[in-house]
DNA sequence: GTGAAAGCGCTAACAC
DNA sequence: GTGTTAGCGCTTTCAC
């Protein structure tokens, strides 16, 4: 590997000389800089990374601390968070927890021992980073959920509230029996929802006996049973609409109405909790409360580069910065059938009477 | 932050004792060992593992270089690939070159220079590596798509044979006007499925008028564009069967068909060349080509750990190991109309005659 | 068993 | 303008 010192020997000066000509430092002579910059790439030399990094203690790395790839909401952040740091020549290092807080723990701590320059994380427990490491030096950027970690950035959207959103939603359609499928309890975000889910139950004066959220592991095969399990009973004690809070939880949905026969939202209606592409393409093109997966990761991303700046000591205060979501209104939801039913023998009833 | 010496100076030891001991060295008396094991605790003394990397020239860093986040092909490698180096102690660095060469070749460069100690990598090309970089040093193993590379190993699917056995499939089912909706030429899976296409055309005597692949970029939008005008010609002229090689390919006849009311498969085919999940929850399910990402991912991993570990020298030969898809059968190819027709209409007319 | 010293390849403070 | 020197924090000969 040609190294600072071969340049060095190769023109004839000191390697600091060479070091200043190739960073650009004015004061070496044009002539000079000119030569070493030829006589450089004649010997193909470049620059090693990992010594520059240990010198000015900056590696150029962000960690990138994810509960998984699997769910679009993640890649998606993933995907605009390594387009927006790499033309400022930041390279992502991945992680990814799976929801596991020891996980989650160990990642971040190898990170920091790797020296990244900061973090973003989605954290997986109410604590988030703290008691991981206290003061761990570098900027951190949660991203899609809020933890209580004391002295990190927050770009995120209030799952409790987009739960809440969409129950109104619901609600306004006519809906009184809703079902929400979701997943581990414990997590973060998941709790999240629960918490909308309650609440919303409360400020609207539904029935906790004819709402309820159904907890499920992250797979379509449970997801499946727990849903078969629902529609088992009787039919006049199903919900009239189905939260999926997950995409494994509505492809089990659209699987089980479909081998029942049951049609959306006719039968009954179905609402996602994230935008992935095939909802829009499923027939019927399904509601869902979409995430603003974008905005957030560019928004994530400027925040850490002004972060990364030695800017004239201004006090830069923690941003706390709350996105909302929006409900993608689509074919999969409607008025609950029941009432339909009814308002139809109503209508015939007045038809009767009429004649 | 803690440093090696900090510790010595705390034992009252030289900071190569510290590093032995922490090291596991078993020449160091073991209540010296406890004893520095307990003070580095007690400091939170953590290795800096930049300057260990710099010592040692080695990074625990493994680069990945795809062509973006938003095809699922490229996500679960990522994803089988990062579970699979993460136990070893081994760190995703993520590059996406957009099946941009240039990118491409700067990501691979700047990699270099941080001194990972290997690459997985996606070619966008035919050169793939060569001429990029020349004796990199690191082992360097292809995923997904096989370029001509000198010196790199290769853990692939050969897209070719994947559209040739897609297009036996639908030969096999009757279809002789068979129009793929492809990405952009001079991509290297792109070339692949195009020479596979032609390569079956070829042996299964299909026409060259009736048969064609259609390049749009990868968006939905595009891919409507070419699928609308196709489907605006006479309808003798459709194909009977259309592949759609990548998943926005296939969004965009799902809805395409949608909005004209077109049924699957009965006034026309649809295969896929991927497997996103929701294919099989689509109504009807799309039969599809699906790549092994996890076995390919896997074998990937271990390869390169066994790259990294330093061998009694064997002559470790370059490998090269191909995969092959599959297809997945499903609700969305059958026989051509056409076929359908004819014989409808051969039956009625042979029952006339038997009358 | 342990310490002293060298050095991975670079940058930055200090001289002149 | 340019060279000398001193590290960044670690591992690893080499000596004893």
């Amino acid at each position: 590997m040609t190294t600072l010192r071969d340049v060095a020997n190769a023109v004839g000066c000191s390697a600091a000389t060479v070091s200043r000509a190739l960073n650009g430092d004015t004061r070496i002579s044009k002539s000079r800089t000119l030569l070493i910059r030829e006589e450089a790439n004649r010997l193909g030399y470049q620059a090693n990374q990992l010594a520059r990094s240990l010198r000015k203690q900056k590696t150029g790395y962000v960690g990138v601390v994810i509960p998984n790839l699997t769910n679009n909401y993640y890649t998606n952040c993933l995907s605009h968070l390594s387009d927006q740091l790499s033309p400022h020549g930041l390279h992502v290092v991945l992680g990814c927890h799976n929801f596991d807080a020891a996980k989650d723990a160990n990642i971040i701590n190898s990170l920091i021992n790797r020296k990244v320059d900061a973090l973003v994380h989605v954290p997986c427990t109410k604590q988030g980073i703290d008691g991981v490491i206290d003061n761990l030096g570098i900027p951190v950027i949660e991203i899609g959920q809020r933890s209580s970690s004391a002295n990190v950035d927050a770009v995120y959207v209030d799952d409790a509230d987009g739960i809440s959103h969409v129950m109104q939603y619901l609600a306004d359609l006519g809906h009184r029996r809703i079902v929400m499928i979701a997943g581990r309890q414990g997590v973060l975000g998941v709790d999240a929802q629960s918490r909308g889910f309650a609440r919303a139950i409360a400020e609207m004066n539904l029935s906790l006996d004819e709402c309820k959220v159904v907890h499920c592991p992250a797979n379509r095969h449970d997801c499946s049973h727990a849903l078969e399990n629902l529609l088992d009973s009787p039919r006049d004690s199903w919900p009239t609409a189905i939260i999926g809070a997950h995409h494994l939880a509505i492809s089990a949905c659209l699987m089980v109405f479909r081998s029942r026969g049951l049609q959306l939202p006719n039968d009954i209606s179905l609402v996602g909790f994230s935008n992935d592409e095939w909802f829009e393409v499923s027939n019927p093109p399904v509601t869902t409360y979409e995430h603003p997966f974008r905005a957030m990761s560019i928004v994530a991303a400027q925040l850490l580069i002004s972060r990364l700046q030695p800017l004239p000591d201004q006090p830069s205060k923690r941003e706390i910065i709350n996105f909302d979501g929006k409900i993608l209104e689509r074919l999969s939801t409607g008025p609950p059938a029941i009432a339909k039913r009814k308002s139809t023998f109503e209508i015939g009833h007045a038809l009767n009477l009429a004649q």
